[in-house]
DNA sequence: CTTCCACAGGAACCAGCGGACC
DNA sequence: GGTCCGCTGGTTCCTGTGGAAG
């Protein structure tokens, strides 16, 4: 419980601390001015779009794939800002831009659409139609209206319309590929206007669910972000340290512990970034005057703590039922046997009233447990007295706790 | 050497459910 | 609006097994 004088001393030590300049610049959502280590990327994609633009033509369809955090939006975004800065006529949209090409006039519109937010084709058409000035019902009408009046207000604007669908995985998880299919298509039912779709995905077998129409269409040009190495992430924060922190708060070594950190999961930016930042944060309340690696170490236990029980909170009931028997025994100091903890599961089972699983099942919970490291379960022989698996919780018993405090029933028993 | 414990874990089967299809 | 179908998560039944005890 936080007495008046802790959050007095804890608002001291905050004013004290002077550790970031500009946390903002560490949120995944910035967009920084420079993307070290992807101008390839770049370079290809303005490549893909630039060149038939300033031929008159309409740019392809371009598939990109890369893991999460390698840089595949904020490449996306920077092309399609570039493209409106380089060839911006001092417009009054941000999103629009005037391009001159020989004699005539292309008038280039781009968007990005985040399909997680937006993930239904109702809703994606609703955001175009929004992008091009035509606001529509949240509800209420037919996605073929919807698409109707697309088509009509693009013939309208005379314009090359740049859409770029993120994450188009979710989209295609929950509402399939008919919105993408008309898109691709959407050309032929035009005659004074063109789209070019920028398909953004980290689901890299996403291409054997889509319609091999559609896959051929949207994949006329295909890009692939590659993950960042540890050097590459160490170069990536190094610049976003500068725009973040005081100068000289960073210990040295806390950098290219964030970036190696992160680089032994498949090179994910924003997971470095998470890191720096936690880490930053933590020093900003312990009242350091310097970010030190300690407090990285801490930051990645933070993070996978709060990763730890997101698990245990998704986790169906039978299975967390059985957590709590491996956590009980281990309370009273008990490494379980596989029948100990069944005893224990199938008692608190019968206090909230319901049905016990099968031995054969809750073995099979606890190996589900072990897999994914909630659990330590190891197989030992005890001779005469059989074989069975010595089971003992594998996680801190904050994270336990937490993971299961919004179900009263659970938290009841611990 | 054999026995025998206390399970592990494979195989087959089944209920319920969401989605595709007519 | 019925039906078929594949998937998930469960059950039943079963065989396999390392090593102390006898």
């Amino acid at each position: 419980m936080p007495t008046s004088a802790n959050i007095e001393d804890l608002l001291r030590r905050l004013s004290r601390a002077n550790i970031f300049k500009d946390r903002e610049k560490l949120r995944p959502d910035y967009l920084p001015e420079n993307l070290p280590h992807r101008e390839n990327q770049i370079l290809r994609l303005a490549e893909i779009l630039l060149s038939p633009i300033a031929r008159g033509a309409r740019p392809s369809n371009v598939f990109i794939y890369g893991y999460t955090g390698t840089g595949k939006t904020a490449v996306t975004k920077h092309v399609l800002k570039w493209l409106e800065r380089k060839w911006g006529y001092n417009n009054t949209s941000t999103l629009e831009t005037f391009l001159y090409s020989r004699s005539d006039v292309v008038r280039v519109i781009t968007t990005i659409v985040n399909c997680r937010t937006e993930n239904t084709n109702y809703r994606i058409l609703r955001a175009l139609l929004g992008v091009l000035g035509v606001e529509v019902p949240f509800t209420g009408l037919s996605v073929a209206e919807l698409y109707d009046r697309f088509i009509e207000v693009l013939e309208k604007n005379e314009s090359l319309f740049v859409v770029a669908l993120d994450e188009i995985d979710q989209l295609i998880d929950k509402s399939g590929d008919e919105l993408l299919y008309r898109l691709t298509r959407i050309n032929s039912e035009l005659t004074r206007s063109k789209v070019t779709i920028i398909g953004i995905t980290n689901s890299l077998n996403l291409r054997d669910y889509l319609d091999p129409r559609v896959k051929s269409s949207l994949g006329e040009e295909e890009l692939v972000f590659p993950p960042y190495n540890a050097l590459e992430l160490e170069d990536i924060l190094k610049e976003r340290a500068e725009l973040a922190f005081q100068p000289g708060v960073l210990d040295p070594g806390v950098i290219s512990l964030c970036a190696s950190l992160a680089a032994r999961e498949h090179g994910d930016a924003r997971r470095a970034l998470d890191l720096l930042r936690v880490a930053g944060e933590i020093a900003e309340r312990e009242g350091a005057q310097k970010v030190t690696e300690n407090h990285v170490k801490l930051a990645l236990k933070d993070i996978e703590k709060d990763k730890t029980v997101e698990v245990i909170r998704t986790l169906p009931l039978h299975s967390k039922l059985v957590l709590i028997s491996v956590y009980l025994l281990w309370k009273q100091g008990i490494s379980a046997s596989t029948g100990e903890v069944y005893d224990m599961y199938c008692r608190l089972v019968q206090r909230i009233n319901l049905d016990p699983l099968t031995q054969r099942r809750v073995s099979d919970i606890i190996s589900e447990l072990d897999m994914i490291g909630l659990v330590q379960a190891k197989l030992m022989s005890k001779g005469r007295y059989g074989r069975t698996k010595y089971i003992t919780l594998a996680i801190p018993e904050k994270a336990m706790l937490e993971g299961i405090k919004d179900d009263s029933r659970l938290s009841a028993f611990v």
